[in-house]
DNA sequence: GAGCCGTGGTA
DNA sequence: TTACCAAGGCT
């Protein structure tokens, strides 16, 4: 194959017969598209321009995790107005963190979140390097190796699912994941630039968005189509391949909505502060039965009374379906009144349940109660 | 390596 | 409606 030092060459250099693209060609293809149709995001600065705050890079970064970019926006807003530093951020209590990632999902984030906000803060500030980064809570290979690329031009090799589809389909690599991904992650380290690196991460993400998309790719439009040999081959679409996903469990549970009125006149409902680790671990939620995803809860309210069904509130959760019947309780004694008997429990203004910090599931738990009881 | 861990959008 | 899955990390 003829080596060419010649961007203008790309793509017609391509050599069909060639095992890998031509490096040089894909990363100043793809540069000069993200000069052009970069998209506009809150925690980016401008191609070719001084990188953003690392804060505000690290905070995206692990908000991103799993999680689209139009979810992100208005929780990335929210908390770098409340905590514009990571020392303010480091100064918070947990459950100020805690309920303002409500709704987010992931919850060991925001915990890894606070620890690590606390640890830069105590070092003074972020690590410049991977593999300083790569040692704090929360972040591993991946948001390292991007804080490191895009918030201190380092030179690392930025591996996350975008790129693994893209990648995976340039150089046509057909090992199932996740047994493809060091396959995937050499051919990477082969196209990444050592200038712009961060911007050559951020524009293999975007390609995976908005061109390089999971279904139906728009190769057409494609800055890479010359380059890419799972294009050349017709069989874009078809990589990477996976191995197929386990069927879910349904389960069954119970959650119960409790109410008394305080000695202002003030209806209060009671929460609770779950533990730490696990599902939902450190949220403000509903007393429940136990139920997770090994069992179905065991049923039973947490103290003596009447309990009468308010309905059936059905989540998905990544690896269990759970139907969460909610149960509203009355008739307790006034010796009998809930709180004391349930750890971690506190009441909540009745009014103001959408601001109690809870995840989804119990969110929407509360507006079936709510709701309810306007019926009669 | 594989299981656990949320949520909302999309086809 | 069902199924897939998005800027993954931790154990």
């Amino acid at each position: 194959m003829q080596a060419s030092g010649h961007p203008d060459d790309f793509p017609a250099q391509r050599d069909e017969t060639a095992s890998v693209p031509a490096s040089h060609g894909v990363a100043a293809a793809l540069l000069a598209w993200y000069d052009a149709h970069a998209r506009v995001l809150p925690w980016r600065s401008r191609p070719g321009t001084p990188a953003p705050d690392p804060y505000r890079v690290w905070l995206s970064e692990v908000m991103l995790q799993q999680t689209t970019v139009a979810a992100v926006g208005p929780y990335f807003e929210k908390f770098t107005r409340t905590w514009p530093t990571v020392h303010d951020l480091a100064a918070a209590d947990d459950a100020a963190v805690m309920a303002a990632w409500a709704g987010l999902g992931y919850y060991a984030r925001a915990r890894n979140l606070l620890a690590c906000a606390r640890a830069v803060s105590a070092l003074g500030d972020f690590p410049d390097t991977e593999d300083g980064l790569r040692a704090l809570p929360g972040l591993g290979a991946y948001t390292a190796a991007a804080v490191a690329a895009i918030a201190f031009g380092r030179h690392a090799v930025v591996v996350d699912a975008n790129v693994e589809r893209v990648v995976a389909r340039l150089f046509a690599i057909d090992v199932p994941l996740p047994a493809a991904r060091p396959a995937i992650r050499a051919a990477t380290a082969t196209i990444t630039p050592t200038a712009r690196a961060g911007d050559f991460a951020q524009a293999m993400m975007d390609l995976g968005a908005t061109i390089c998309t999971v279904k139906a790719p728009r190769c057409l439009l494609c800055p890479l189509r010359g380059a890419c040999r799972a294009e050349a081959e017709g069989r874009a679409e078809a990589l990477p391949v996976k191995a197929p996903k386990k069927a879910k469990p349904q389960r069954q549970g119970h959650a119960f909505w409790i109410e008394r009125v305080d000695a202002d006149g003030q209806a209060q409902v009671l929460v609770v502060t779950r533990p730490g680790k696990g599902m939902l671990g450190g949220m403000r939620a509903l007393p429940d039965d136990g139920w997770s995803a090994r069992a179905d809860g065991h049923g039973q309210p947490p103290v003596a009374g009447t309990w009468r069904s308010a309905g059936v509130v059905r989540h998905a959760f990544t690896h269990f379906d759970l139907d969460l019947h909610l149960l509203v309780g009355a008739g307790f004694s006034p010796a009998n009144i809930p709180g004391a008997h349930i750890p971690g429990a506190q009441w909540w203004p009745r009014s103001d349940m959408e601001n109690a910090g809870l995840p989804t599931v119990f969110a929407k738990a509360a507006r079936l109660a709510l709701a309810g009881a306007h019926e009669g």
